[in-house]
DNA sequence: CTGTTAGCGCCTTCAA
DNA sequence: TTGAAGGCGCTAACAG
């Protein structure tokens, strides 16, 4: 790896001036600039970033966290937040946390090290300290969280409306007709999945039903628990509802199973509507009808607010928590009466912040 | 963020011991361990990993470049990659050049700047120019191709065994009973394509078929050309093969697609086979008969063999190229007799190197 | 065992 | 417009 030095020796001037002609911060003769940047081309130099960033202790590196980037959702964040970061000069680190709170923590401290500018994070399922974040932010490195916002409302966040993209769905299979539906969530314990709940129940109150306690369904992420959680509660024909809602992707495979062990289908046996698309659009039966979140968006507009948070230090006027509109893809698991089948349509929720 | 320096203060030691304790490489006292231990936690003090790869020279970072990690092979290949290099203490830049052989390069150039100490790469569709790979390589940064392999044979590679992969599924479609298979392909400058294809004659020649040009459709990986490729050769039931395979997901998924507009249906219409997973199982249907490729094993193997070549600078043996055995989930799609429905199998295919 | 010190490669004043 | 030189934070001899 030819170095500053060598570069310069080999067109025969100083490293200063090597170094100007690369940052472009101090004007440099024509004639050198020429022999500076054929020297580069012979060497095949390329500016070592690590020396740089030891220099100006800037790395023009942020770090982001996802629990498994298997999971269609993460992918898209992490690829709109590389643009967005891209797009100012920044890399991205994308690392995987598998929800496990040790793990997080190991990462967090790897990306101190590594003196990333700036974390994006989707926080782990559970036990994610508080306190660990605060030392990022007091050692002056920035934090936006992604989707799961942490209960301490102190940190900037960007995730989907959540409420309202519940009661979106809530309401459209109201709307279709159903009236016995079950929300089936993942941890109550995450803030968001709590905040689709409210939404769900809301929109019921507003159509005049009361929440009933044995159709909030609470699970984890793990397919095969939900699915005999589904299970159990679908197999007795008198309580079963006739409508699920699920508040996420992992929740609805595993609910989908369940019902399908039962011999249930849908929509024949029961509505379905759930958070994330399952399929690729409606290639496969049954289409489910979904709550899209703009998980590009999500990360793009999170790795704005981060960078905007790096350049503005300390000069931050409150708190961002940025909520994006989720949209509807109404497909056929929601439609009651088969022969109704049209083209899926698309539903845009109103804007919120 | 304290330094080491700050840190010997606290401790009241000198730097170098502060040095010594964090790296082991050097005994200490018992007593000065704990000062200094004590002063790391109550300073939250990181080591400054930029600093300490400037003075080592080793970043103990790998890259990893694939062309877009939304497509779900990747991010698997990539879960792979991270764990290998983490288990001795790497961490992994992942980055996606959407195809581009003009960002592949600015890639593989900042990966360079940030002197990571190997690639892993997934080359860009077309116009990789090897001579970019092999400055890395006279620059003394491995590269390991995953997936699809550059033609010269001068770089290690992992991969799956694609001659056996294909044959493996047309053998299934054989027995099945079908004898018009169509092969639906992304583009044949890939040789990974062209291997697929091969196998997939193979196949039919040991049967005793003749592999027939007009049985042969080239596409590439854009979803709605392949559409309506397959809705042309599809519509006339003359022409019409009683079944397809597809050598890749989203070319699968542009077939199915096509079929669909024709107002054909798998396995009623014709038999179906596809590498790579389009859904999740087989909650939905039709359940598409697939060939797996071991995506998280070939990032994780692809990984060890490129740390191998990083701490055996120099030593190389020849050039390792990897071929790792794919597996057959069968399911409805290539059913003839629907009456015939067991629960899905799984067949490994024995493996090469 | 502990402390001292010379750079790693680069950027950035500062002088010329 | 160009060149010289001081460090950024850390590790690895080396000296004590």
């Amino acid at each position: 790896m030819a170095t500053i030095k060598e570069v310069a020796d080999k067109a025969g001037v100083s490293v200063g001036t090597v170094s100007h002609v690369i940052t472009g911060s101090v004007p440099v003769s024509e004639l050198l600039r020429q022999r500076v940047d054929d020297a580069i081309r012979v060497l095949d130099y390329h500016p070592n970033h690590v020396a740089r960033s030891l220099k100006t202790s800037r790395t023009h590196t942020l770090g982001i966290i996802v629990p498994d980037m298997t999971i269609s959702f993460y992918p898209q964040i992490i690829r709109g937040a590389e643009t967005g970061a891209r797009a100012k000069g920044y890399s991205l680190v994308a690392v995987n946390s598998l929800e496990s709170p040790e793990r997080q923590g190991e990462l967090l401290s790897i990306l101190r090290s590594q003196q990333v500018e700036g974390i994006l994070i989707v926080v782990a399922e559970s036990g994610t300290s508080g306190s660990q974040m605060e030392r990022l932010e007091s050692a002056g490195i920035p934090v936006v969280c992604l989707d799961r916002v942490p209960e301490r409302i102190t940190v900037d966040s960007v995730s989907v409306e959540d409420v309202a993209a519940a009661e979106m769905g809530t309401d459209h299979l109201l709307a279709m007709g159903y009236r016995r539906i079950a929300i089936v969530t993942g941890s109550l314990a995450l803030r968001n999945e709590r905040r689709r709940l409210q939404g769900y129940e809301q929109s019921l109150r507003r159509a005049g039903l009361v929440p009933s306690e044995d159709l909030i369904w609470q699970g984890n992420l793990r397919s095969e628990d939900l699915a005999s959680m589904c299970r159990d509660r679908l197999s007795d024909p008198e309580t079963r509802p006739d409508a699920l809602i699920c508040t996420n992707g992992p929740t609805a495979l595993g609910a989908l199973r369940g019902m399908y062990q039962c011999g249930l289908r849908t929509p024949d046996d029961l509505g379905f509507v759930t958070f994330d698309e399952l399929t690729v659009d409606d290639l496969f039966s049954p289409a489910i009808t979904t709550i899209v979140q703009p998980a590009y968006d999500i990360g793009f507009r999170a790795s704005e607010i981060l960078l905007d948070l790096i350049h503005n230090k300390g000069a931050r006027h409150g708190v961002t928590n940025l909520r994006l509109p989720a949209t509807l893809k109404v497909r056929e698991s929601s439609r009651r009466n088969l022969r109704l089948v049209r083209p899926a349509e698309v539903v845009p929720l109103r804007a919120s912040s």
